[in-house]
DNA sequence: CCGGACGTTAATGTCCTACAAACTTGCCTG
DNA sequence: CAGGCAAGTTTGTAGGACATTAACGTCCGG
């Protein structure tokens, strides 16, 4: 995708283990948590000193930041953080339910196969903080992810894993409470169960309505969260 | 993606209408035309007599090159040409079936809007030479570019159009004969018909089937197509 | 008081040079 | 013949320079 931009089709090429990557990583971060307003314009000197490091880096930092889709590049006027509309919003879901849809539907014909019962039984596993809402984020991620993994396909895992950045962004800025979190569970355990029952077709209804759920609860939000 | 990116969601941010597009765009063309070989190393210095500029902007169109999965970024080695496995081309299309699926269902239920009929009884048309593999060539990408347009999806549209690539990849370098391109005209008039007739279902299915049956094609195609 | 032309400023787009780090290659030695 | 050492090649990054362009503020005329 464009943001692949992008899509990083072979997982990472992190250019040597360097600055680069640091100023991708902590830029995401900083995005997902709020650090960053949405909209806020990102100049490559301030970057360049915050760092410490020269132009080059953070233009090509900006260029894979771009490719995921978190930042627009505008010629001449530089990196301004990207803004989601509710349709686009919608449209990205839109994606992952066929995706993840496709991909629950795979691992339900494969959970037969040796070894595939057991890596996804793991991933249903509560967390360490499970209760929290953080150990409840990261154990809906941690499924989600399984089922991309087990599905076999490299590329859409890939490329599910980059839909997820809009909602992530939600989420991290804390815009959903527990409650959505607790209705989430509820939708993977019907999923898993699916799964667990080879019962591909069920599988991939199941999970188009719980992202179709999650979309809702999502555009429900205040227009505050969406930086308008 | 991905996009990417990278796939580009923005569609495209030239950054100026400059240097940068230039060298993506030929060597884009390069590749698929197959003037650069699969595996081919491009080397920074080469690239940059090639078409007189610095390493600068070598640099940012590999970065997009490789948002786009047509090269691959080694750390310290450079970039080479990627070499898509049989196994990444089927999953490739398999993504495609289920993306251009949602598509033409899409399509088939929004027919009878305003407008609509229209613009894609206007990509059915054959262009100019039709008959020649070339003209039957854009007219394929024609059709399935309108079904992805029309859906209502823009980056749906942008994703699809950037998995074309490998399939763009073996066409272009003539490795598909005028038969194939025959079979594909036939599975497009089930298509179209299905959409013209407003039938999601029938047009998601049988838009599945028509890319299976082109990935059983490629797929047939000897091994040195594939750059081993 | 308002609107448009103009110049200023800030930031990007590109180029250049330079050097360190890492990978390749080939030779040389045991 | 194996293994290690050294030279060469290429990338990764720094830092500076200049042209181009967009945004902003100012000034003048109506």
């Amino acid at each position: 995708m464009p943001e692949s931009g992008r899509w990083k089709n072979d997982g990472d090429s992190p250019r040597c283990g360097g600055v680069v990557e640091r100023i991708v990583t902590e830029t995401r971060q900083s995005i997902a948590s709020g650090r960053l307003s949405l909209g806020q314009r990102l100049v490559e000197a301030d970057i360049t000193r915050e760092f410490n490091v020269s132009r080059g880096p953070v233009r090509e930092a900006f260029g894979r930041l771009a490719a995921e889709g978190l930042i627009d590049l505008v010629p001449h006027r530089g990196a301004v953080v990207r803004r989601l509309t509710r349709a686009e919003v919608a449209e990205r879901f839109q994606i992952r339910g066929q995706l993840e849809g496709l991909a629950a539907r795979l691992v339900a014909g494969r959970i037969a196969e040796p070894g595939y019962r057991e890596r996804f039984l793991a991933a249903l596993l509560p967390g360490e903080d499970a209760g929290t809402i953080h150990g409840l984020r990261r154990d809906n991620y941690r499924l989600h992810g399984a089922i991309a993994d087990l599905a076999g396909n490299a590329l859409m895992a890939a490329m599910i894993r980059q839909l997820w950045l809009p909602a992530a962004m939600f989420d991290l800025r804390g815009s959903l409470g527990p409650q959505h979190w607790r209705d989430s569970v509820a939708g993977h355990d019907r999923i898993a169960e699916a799964i667990l029952a080879g019962d591909g077709a069920a599988a991939e209804t199941l999970m188009r309505e719980h992202l179709e759920c999650g979309l809702q609860k999502i555009l429900a939000l205040p227009v505050r969260v969406f930086g308008a």
